[in-house]
DNA sequence: CTGATCTGCGTACGGCGTACTCAGAAGAGT
DNA sequence: ACTCTTCTGAGTACGCCGTACGCAGATCAG
């Protein structure tokens, strides 16, 4: 309390708004507005105008109510922010591992529904998250991918740990892809044309020789699409972890290193 | 540059910044500030304080001058961002792959290189870059590891693609530790007390019955460090691209999965 | 009816990025 | 040596931001 808020929410806040009654005594007048609605309102703002234009007088404008009155509601942007994560986590109902699925299937199935949440929401990975604090949707999805690996002869904490691989690379993975495509709108300069101002310094840069390697790829190589690039990645870690298995079943087998 | 700047560079200036010359015309007085020194001290004030706490304001106190004299060298703080990144990620004289590591090492050191960076300056994975000027240093790096996956019978745009996915796990993940271990002294509350917040609030979600897989988990299955997590995660990565490798030495092999 | 309590929100403060503007220093041309 | 052009340094100001504070009025307990 004693430093300056910044940009990080204070979490036991946030858990307390996240995991929280809703209660209210019945003293005052009825509020007339809620947090769901604040929550949806700035969610909107930032799918729609971007995180920048996210602002908590954009909001109060969304919902034509004065800017103060939100703070009836949210303790302040940071909370509202991982309301907002907590809120676009939402599965929906019923949404579960298809009964039969093998453990790759599920977790595949897992990391593109990510990567479709954080195309949809870019938002949700160009704000500096305080700290992530679990909402109960949050830990829903962690569950999913938990249950997904029960069963193949893995510790408990390789199981986690596998977790965090898989959404480290599909975090980072769409993290850049975000990077390179959605800012196109942002600066308004459209993709051809961004590359078009970057193409003749990096055929100078080819040309100098300090980049023997690069300079012999062919010119194609970086055209593959995000999609199948994104899915090539994942094969790759899965194949990995499907190593793993296999030698936990197999104990004779070796890895390639150890961990 | 009729749209409003936003967060957002504008590529062609900074590509010109980072590749063009440095010349001067004679006629006016000499400046008494280089690019560098700003950048530097730049770099200086968001390892020291944070991201948050690097404004242009900020940065002209240190090198005690007015403010709007900054933007005599540079156009702008997010073109400022740009020169930071491509300063930061100079290797180093003579920093090139050891002569005779496999590509195995190659790809590890190389991941645990880029990890090593993005701890030592956190702002480099909070910042929205508006996109990714390729500068001098960040192109010896994709140099590097491009080199250190020729011969292995892998296509341009496989080694491509796998640089990608290394990079997007070592991203993604650092971006993880960064959320929650550096932002213990952003909001001034220890790790401890964040836990310590925390706790009580799982133990009743794990109670409730709502996640079942996970309450059967060992209480310390949590409890990996980040640099074996790090390692984990990697070795299976590397594990899956080891397959890759293997099947286009030995045709007959089939991946689990295609891509 | 009274008093406590709660909601909505206007005002204001300090900080941000940066556009505009101008004084004055330094070299070029004569 | 003088002028003119050009460049640097920087103060001021504008429109944003998050939010602390305080007040008017609505609502309900007693």
């Amino acid at each position: 309390m004693s430093t300056e808020p910044g940009t990080a929410s204070y979490p036991s806040r946030s858990a307390e708004l996240l995991w929280g009654p809703r209660g209210r005594a019945g003293r005052g007048p009825r509020p007339g507005l809620s947090r769901d609605q604040i929550v949806t309102a700035a969610i909107a703002v930032a799918d729609r105008d971007g995180v920048d234009a996210l602002s908590m007088r954009r909001v109060a404008a969304e919902l034509r109510v004065g800017t103060m009155s939100l703070y009836r509601y949210v303790p302040g942007k940071a909370e509202l922010l991982d309301l907002m994560l907590d809120q676009v986590s939402d599965p929906g109902p019923g949404r579960g591992p298809a009964a039969g699925a093998d453990w790759r299937q599920v977790m595949a199935d897992h990391a593109r529904g990510s990567r479709d949440l954080y195309l949809a929401h870019p938002w949700l990975l160009q704000v500096n998250w305080c700290r992530p604090v679990f909402g109960p949707n949050t830990l829903a999805g962690v569950e999913l991918v938990i249950a997904g690996l029960a069963g193949l002869g893995l510790t408990d904490r390789e199981r986690v740990t596998v977790m965090i691989a898989i959404d480290s690379y599909v975090t980072g993975f769409v993290r850049n892809q975000i990077l390179y495509s959605r800012a196109a709108e942002e600066t308004g300069i459209s993709d051809e044309e961004f590359w078009a101002t970057q193409h003749p310094v990096l055929e100078r840069a080819m040309a100098s020789g300090d980049y023997p390697e690069l300079a012999k790829l062919a010119e194609d190589s970086f055209n593959a699409g995000w999609e199948e690039s994104f899915e090539f990645g994942l094969q790759r870690l899965l194949d990995g972890v499907q190593a793993l298995v296999d030698a936990r079943r197999r104990p004779g087998y070796r890895s390639g290193s150890t961990a």
